[in-house]
DNA sequence: AGTCATGTTGACGA
DNA sequence: CTCGTCAACATGAC
C-alpha cells in the first residue's frame, strides 16, 4: 500500500505512543513478542518505506507490502500479523513483515528525502556511478538509491520533469538530473499532506489518468519492472 | 463480481 | 552468479 510520504503520515499517527511501555505483543508474524513485551518503546520513525520501532535494546522494522494496514484502537475479524499493546491501548498491524535489528542500525539519511540530513548531491553521484545504464524508469523503484519511492511518486516525477522513463541514466542531461532529483524531494514532502487529506492519488496528473490537458496519456507495462507506466509522448522527452 | 494494485521476497530454472 | 518468472501475502477499492 504505501510509499514513502504515507509511512510519515504513520508515524504521526503512532506518534503518541513513544514513551510508553509494551505490556504485550503478539501477531501470527511475530517471532520477537517475547523480547519486546515489557519494553518502553523509545521512538516512532520512518525511513522508505518502513516504519521504525525504537526499543531500548534493538529496533524494530515494520514494512507494509502491498496490502499492510494499521488499526489503533480496533480490531479486524482477521488476526493480525503483530500487535503492541500498552495498558488500555493497542495497535494492531495487518499483513506486515518486521524485522529486529541493531539499536545502532545506521540507515543513510543522506538518501532521505525527509531528514535535514539529505543530500541530492549524494543521490546524484550513486546515480551517475551505479545506474548509468539502467533505464531512468526502472532505477527509480531501487530502494537502495531512493529509498521511498514508489509507483505513484515515480509516474509523477518523470511526467513533471518531462523526462521519458525509457531514458538511460547516462543519456539524460546533467541539469535534467538535477531537476528531477529536486522533483523528487519536493513532491515527496508535498505529497504527505495531500495524503492526510486523502487526496494524493486524485490529484495526480499521470498516474491512473487518460489525459493531461487534452493530451493522451500513454499507458504500459514497463517490461523489466513490471509495474503500471503512465506518459505523455509530447512532454517527456528521450534523449 | 472481477480486476487490479502505492511492494517485496523467495523458489525455481535457464 | 545473475537474470527472468512466478507465486504469495488472513487485502480492499473500484
Amino acid at each position: 500500500m504505501p510509499e514513502g510520504p504515507t509511512l510519515v503520515v504513520f508515524k504521526k499517527k503512532i506518534d503518541s505512543f513513544q514513551g510508553k511501555i509494551v505490556t504485550e505483543s503478539s501477531g501470527y508474524n511475530n517471532p520477537f513478542a517475547e523480547e519486546i513485551t515489557g519494553k518502553k518503546l523509545l521512538e516512532v520513525d520512518s525511513y522508505g518505506k518502513y516504519l521504525l520501532l525504537y526499543f531500548e535494546d534493538f529496533l524494530i522494522t515494520v514494512h507494509f507490502g502491498l496490502f499492510g494496514r494499521f488499526l489503533i484502537n480496533d480490531t479486524k475479524k482477521v488476526n493480525a500479523s503483530f500487535a503492541l499493546f500498552f495498558d488500555d491501548e493497542f495497535i494492531n498491524f495487518y499483513v506486515v513483515r518486521i524485522k529486529k535489528l541493531d539499536k545502532d542500525h545506521e540507515f543513510d539519511q543522506g538518501l532521505n528525502v525527509f531528514s535535514e540530513q539529505y543530500q541530492l548531491d549524494k543521490t546524484q553521484r550513486i546515480l551517475l556511478e551505479k545506474y548509468a545504464d539502467k533505464k531512468i524508469g526502472d532505477v527509480l523503484l531501487n530502494q537502495d538509491a531512493f529509498p521511498g519511492l514508489g509507483n505513484i511518486i515515480r509516474n509523477e516525477v518523470l511526467f513533471l520533469s518531462k523526462i521519458h522513463p525509457e531514458n538511460e541514466v547516462k543519456n539524460i542531461p546533467l541539469a535534467k538530473i538535477k531537476d528531477l532529483l529536486q522533483l523528487i524531494k519536493e513532491f515527496s514532502k508535498a505529497s504527505v499532506e495531500l495524503i492526510e487529506q486523502k487526496i494524493w492519488k486524485s490529484s495526480a496528473s499521470v498516474y491512473q489518468k487518460k489525459e493531461w490537458n487534452g493530451l493522451e496519456i500513454v499507458e504500459y507495462v514497463a517490461p523489466k519492472i513490471k509495474r503500471k507506466t503512465y506518459l505523455v509522448e509530447e512532454i517527456q522527452k528521450l534523449f
